[in-house]
DNA sequence: TGAATTTTTTGATGTAGATCAAAATCAGTT
DNA sequence: AACTGATTTTGATCTACATCAAAAAATTCA
């Protein structure tokens, strides 16, 4: 880790919970975490680039958005101790058309997919844990495709606010109602009923 | 394999696709391998079972849909040469909430769970073969969620055709519409414009 | 504290796609 | 070829949500 005032690695925290890690897997993990503190409104990445990156937040939130039509559009929302990435640049090392972007002042660590990469060489046993993330995240994407599929706007803010409740104290409702895929007016409209 | 007389295990050859497979592990795939040969209407899967498989197409053509408010939607469509699943049984060893049918007389090639299972005990290689696949599924239903939440109908029904153009040749229009997320109605409209 | 800015709500109207009903077309079977 | 059942199209009407405009409420900050 770039800074060693940062005891206890959150990313080692959240990679471990899908697997062993050995101790020299841990400590060349550590050395390669970077650690950032970002004000609100700075972005981590900016479509266009692949620079990618596992991360961590050890606090803040973040939103993930892209582009379509002149308009943002919010695919999702990241908090406290959850594993993120971009899964184009991470999973296919292409270029993002995603954005994330911090809505509170935030503390996150990452590590970099080309270090990663190199982890997955040297420690195969990261194979494990990585497969399991990237299963989890197949159940997370499918979950969501299905609520984009089947659901209407009053059920797909029911679905989120069930998933992710405190959001609602965190990011301000035109965010949201970008995510549910809806506009802001239909969004209050909803929460009136 | 269970049936001799199927040289050449297409299970195999798409797996070997995502990275090495030593002699002995092809071997032991190969013994777990189940062959099917399925009629038309016949189902692989119905909901509340968690039976789950890895398995390939050899020669036919699935549905994948599940039933919500007393209809069924179509989820995706699957075509030869490509490995498949359903996710909640092989990633969370949940009961599916999908159905499996085949559309077409077809010949399939599958490699349950449990035996997966003991293979990625056996070879731990293997799951740079599962991060693999696990990471191309993430690439492939984060397009889906995005098409469902920012394109118009039109646009989903173009994305579609791109994506598997043959399929209009193979499936009717309602299960094309139900998959878009629209009625048969308005599926037939669209394609009048 | 109060002016400026951002966020949320309310109202009037427009539109993509749904629903219901029925006709037309196609495919399979004898 | 003709009968049967499935698939696709067409038409009339309805509805969930969008758009545009503006007011109201909340938040930020000098």
């Amino acid at each position: 880790m770039t800074d060693q005032a940062h005891i206890g690695n959150p990313l080692i925290q959240q990679l471990s919970k899908y697997g062993y890690l050995s101790d020299e897997a841990v400590k060349e993990i550590d050395r390669r975490t970077n650690y950032f503190l970002k004000k609100k409104n700075e972005h981590f990445l900016k479509e266009g680039q692949n620079l990618s990156s596992y991360f961590v937040i050890a606090k803040g939130i973040i939103r993930v958005y892209f582009r379509r039509n002149e308009k943002e559009v919010n695919a999702w929302f990241g908090e406290e101790n959850q594993i993120f990435g971009s899964i184009l640049p991470i999973y296919a090392n292409k270029p993002s058309f995603e954005n994330i972007q911090f809505l509170e002042d935030s503390e996150i660590y990452a590590i970099s997919s080309d270090d990663l990469n190199e982890l997955y060489r040297l420690y195969p046993e990261l194979n494990l844990i990585g497969r399991k993330i990237a299963e989890e995240v197949c159940i997370i994407l499918e979950e969501r495709a299905v609520s984009l599929h089947t659901e209407s706007a009053t059920e797909r803010y029911e679905t989120l606010i069930k998933q992710q409740p405190n959001l609602l104290n965190r990011i301000n409702l035109g965010h949201i109602a970008s995510y549910l895929g809806i506009t802001q007016e239909t969004l209050s409209r909803i929460r009136k009923l």
